[in-house]
This record gives structure tokens, sequence and C-alpha cells, in this order.
DNA sequence: TTGTAAGCGTTATCAT
DNA sequence: ATGATAACGCTTACAA
């Protein structure tokens, strides 16, 4: 059995309510019952109990996270943040897998409420009105993570993928390049797809290039699957194409492994800019340039933003910064 | 505020004891009664308190997972497994990074202790006596995933990589090579440098091939910028390769790069097999022949094994079978 | 079938 | 400076 407060105040011959001073050092004793307390807690090996404080406290400092994927290379990395800041400010992290699945996520939302967490971490994924609902009567702070609601008013931390597309786009004119498609996601998606389909036309138009929509490769999800199936496909349309600005790295790399079935040399033959940065775009052959998003802040900055919000202070909605980065799957014309 | 049982109980005209019962649906009251608690715990939108529930039971729900690192692709992969698994048995899972930390590691341990975890799941890393020691006073079931430990009884779920080993190496043989070099981890690390290290001489003394220590390159890590640098080292001591086995996948996209640079061709000039099968072992130019591990797998066996242990009855370590899993970057001879 | 009351291990408000 | 003691929201004997 773990010892208890109870425990001791007996073997110190202190009353419970002065044990509980010191350990949160709150006024009220002389510093020798402290020393006589902490003496005893050391003999003891005694640990506070957090199910107990929490109870009478009403706070848990421990946030729930809701990930469509945590094998997702990107999740990983999100998670890898929240998780290292989280811990930074003494709270705890519980992870909880929705795989974009309705019943699922309710289910968890009502675990985490009964867990009676301090606040809600929620990433990469669409906020529904169902959820919403969810959340203002949980009553807790909500932190969006890579998304964000256009309905509903939550604080979110993201880049801006309009911006962010843009500049990859401008990358590969820069380079040289006036034939260039592009690789998206579902432009439906408002979140991650359209703003990235946006981008990537608003540099085409200023540059004067073709706007002509069957240079954009609408493909299924971010995933390499699809990265596979729609290169092959872009690339039967237009074989004049000399570059293309994938929407995720997932698709990237797909499309640089159809690319080398089909002989198509990355980059002499065409040049690829993903987007995302993940660890495997630094491993791919070539190498990926790419748009990094700084996945690690975005996760410790929206615990950030959490542990605000608990405080009762508030917390503004971040734009973080994205960055191009090099690398060799551009070449030059 | 959220309603307690007790504004239940008040409003259904019971007694909280009786809320109680049905909550958990326990004999001792009438259909009637059941129908009414159950209405006005609809109309409340009543949640029971995990939190008072956990004081009671000694009993959170929730179990501790330490990764050495969260972004790992590997930990990624297993958390998956872990977290779907213990949803599934009504378990929460907080996560902590170590990063292979001393510190971090006991801080956490301590944290989790605090936090009453009803168990602990511990994650590719060794298990030293300090961190037994207090395994051993926390008295709470600890599942070690790929990993074990010698010197403590401590039950585990991994794959044997002696025999994985063996395995890839074999399967190059079967392949027709004869000129076999091996990337390896540190052969100090017991369980995941040596036993590989150990597979692999086997497979070769079988086949009658060369021994010669220098056919081994030791890598710092199993990552991947030791793969490009490994493969750099092996080959110039040893140009006669035509075929390598890396202890991780990480290692042979390493390689894979490193090979890219200096002009081999990879699988015509020297192939390459792999060890654990990531989600990029597929997506790498040329996709990557490796042995899977079943990582999954083995996070949801370690939750089985962890509600065992902690329902009282007694866990095996289990073996997981790993298998071979051809792609492209292995070429007969 | 139902209710009362004693914990579970803390914190915090009173007294002293 | 210290100590009783009442919460916190639940489960579970023990009574009725």
């Amino acid at each position: 059995m773990n010892p208890t407060i109870q425990d001791v105040a007996r073997l110190a011959n202190v009353s419970i309510a002065t044990v509980s001073r010191v350990l949160n050092d709150q006024p009220g004793y002389s510093e020798k019952t402290k020393q006589k307390v902490l003496k005893t807690i050391e003999e003891l090996g005694y640990q506070p109990n957090a199910i107990a404080r929490g109870l009478v406290n009403r706070k848990t400092s421990t946030i729930g996270v809701l990930f469509p994927s945590v094998s997702g290379l990107l999740s990983a990395e999100i998670l890898h943040g929240i998780e290292a800041k989280a811990h930074e400010h003494g709270n705890s992290v519980i992870v909880c897998n929705t795989a974009e699945n309705r019943e699922k996520t309710i289910k968890y939302l009502q675990v985490l409420q009964e867990k009676r967490v301090d606040g809600l971490i929620f990433v990469s994924e669409a906020v529904t009105d169902e959820y919403y609902e969810i959340f203002s009567r949980m009553d807790i702070p909500v932190v969006l993570v890579s998304t964000e609601s256009y309905h509903h008013p939550l604080p979110y931390v993201k880049v801006d993928d309009r911006h962010a597309a843009y500049a990859a786009t401008r990358h590969l004119i820069e380079e040289g390049h006036t034939n260039i498609g592009m690789m998206a996601g579902d432009p439906d998606d408002l979140i991650a797809g359209w703003p990235r389909i946006e981008g990537y036309r608003l540099a085409m138009r200023e540059a004067g290039l073709s706007l002509d929509d069957s240079l954009i490769e609408p493909c299924e999800s971010f995933q390499y699957k699809d990265g596979k199936s729609g290169f092959t496909s872009l690339m039967n349309r237009h074989s004049e194409l000399t570059a293309i600005f994938a929407a995720s790295d997932e698709l990237a790399i797909g499309a640089i492994s159809a690319a080398y079935n089909k002989s198509i040399h990355i980059p002499d033959d065409v040049s690829i800019v993903g987007y995302d940065n993940l660890l495997l775009a630094e491993m791919s052959v070539p190498p990926l340039t790419t748009i990094a998003q700084p996945f690690q802040r975005m996760g410790s900055r929206a615990v950030q933003m959490m542990v605000d919000l608990i405080n009762g202070e508030d917390a503004e909605s971040a734009i973080l910064p994205h960055e191009l980065v090099i690398r060799d799957s551009v070449k030059r014309r």
C-alpha cells in the first residue's frame, strides 16, 4: 500500500493539515516542523495521491488529445511537441485515436469528460456541429491544431496553408518552370484541401501561367498510395509538365515512386516540391524540397495556449510560420 | 458544473446508493426505479466522475506508457496498437517520452505513480536496476515491449531478433549472394544490437561464408544518418559486397540514399534487406525488402497482458512472429 | 427493494 | 503555528 498523508502526519506527530501545508508550501508552520515532516515524507517514500487531489481541486492536470491517426507521421510529430510542453507544465497527456470516426470520437469525448481532463486538444480534423456541442457541454478549454473552424469560435494553431502553398509554387516558378501541375487533397476540404489549391492558383495567376483545372489532380487523401496513382493520372493528362507541387510529403513521395517505375527521373525530368517536411522528406531519394510545417512547435504552442486558457487568461489563435526547405527534388530550368 | 450522483438521486427521489447500483448494474432495485433513474440521468446529462470513482476503487483505468521517442516511426506504430486495445478495454493511455534520459524517466515514473496508473508499459528501452527498483516500489504490473530484461523478471512482448536477423540474412543467401555485409546497431546493446548480429553470423556460418568481423559495420544508432555514413564506410572497406543486411529500416534507407549519391544502384549493384517494416519501407525507392515486426500487434498484445495482470491473472511473455516482406531491394544473383 | 453512513486521500476553513 | 473537520463524488457494507 502507498502511504497516505495520514501516515506521514502520524509518524511526524503533526496533523494532516500541517503536512498538507508543507506539501503545498503554504504558510503556517515552523521551520522545525517543516524539516520533521519532510524527513518522514522521505522515510516513508510518500507520494501524494493525485486522484484525491483532483477530487478536491477539481483539476486533474491532464489534457486529452484527439488525433485522426496516431501512427500517421504527422500526428507523431505534433504529439511529440504536445507531450513535451505538457509535462513541462506538469500536465499529463491522454491520447485518443479517433480514426476520423464519429462514434469513436464521441465515445472518447465521453471518457475524457468522465476522467475530468482539464482541456482538449483537437488535431487535424474538422470540428462538426455535434463535436462543438459536446465541447460546449464539457465546459473546458479546447484548442485546435492544424485545423480551424469557421463556424465555431475555437482558438487554433496552424500555418497559413494558402500562403505556404503559394510559396511552394512560387519556388517552382522562380526556378524557371512554367508547366506546373498540382497534386491536391480534396477540394471540398476547406481546411487542408482548398487553401493549398488557392495558394497554387494565386502563384500561377500572378506569373501569368495556365490556370487550367486539369492541371490539378484531386487526390482522395494525402496519403502515399494516392500520390502514386495521382502522379500517373496527372502525367497521362499533361505529359508536358516539368514540375509538380504536391500538397503533402506523402503525396510527393508517392509521386517520386511512381515516377521511378515509369523511368521518369526526379528532378531531371520533373521537379517536385512537397508539403509538411516530415522526417521522411529528408530520407527520400532524392531528398525532398518541401514546405516545412513546424509540427513540434505547433504542438507546444497549443499546450501553451491550453495552459493559459486553464488559468483563466485568454489565448489568441496563432498562425505559425512555414518555411521552404530546399533539398534536391527541384531542378532549375 | 457537472451534475453529481447527488443531483440524480434528488431528482429521481431515490438515494445515491440506488443510483450507484443502477450505474454499476448491481442487483437491488425494481425495474421501475431503474427506469426512473435512467431517465433522470439522461435528462441531466449526468456523467459519473471517474476521479471520485478512482479514489474509492483504487483503480484509475489508465495505464502509463514510456517511450524513448514519441516521434520515432517505430514508437508511433506501437503506440497505435496500445491505444486501440487499451480503449477497447476501457483504459486510457498516458504517453511519456523519456528521450532515453534517466532524470526524465524517473520524473515520469513519479508522476505516473502520483496519478495512480494501473500499470506501466515500457517500450524499446533497457530496464536499469534503478528503474526496476522504482517499478517494484510502485507495485503495479509492468510489461515490456520490444525489449526484455535479463536481470529482472518482467514479462515482455517482442520478436526473436536473432531468428529474424537469421531469416533476413538467409534470404540474401538464398538469392545467391555470398558477399554479404551487415550494418548493425551497437554490439553492446544486448537487446536489439547483439542478437541481430548473432542471427546474421549464424546464417553466414551455416552457409560457409566469411565471418570476418570487418563485414559488420557497427552503427551508433539505428537512425537514418548512421545508415548513410555506415554504408559508405562499409563499402569502402569491402567494395566486393553484393548484399547488405541492415539492422533497421532507417539504416537501410540511409544506405540506399548514400548508394544513390555514389551512383551505386540498388538492387542491381548491391541488394539490401532492412528490419522493422516501417511505413516508409514501402515508400522507399526502391521499395524495401525487410523483416516485418508486428508493431501494432505487439502493442495490443502488451495491453492484453497488462489487463490480465491487473485482473490478478498472470501473463506469459510472448515472442511474436516476424515475417519476411519481399519487395524490390534484393536482386537474385 | 431501498436508505444511511463510513470511508477513499486530499485541501481548505475554521478554531485554538 | 497548529489541529479538527467539512467537503470533493463516489462505492459499499450494514440497516431497515
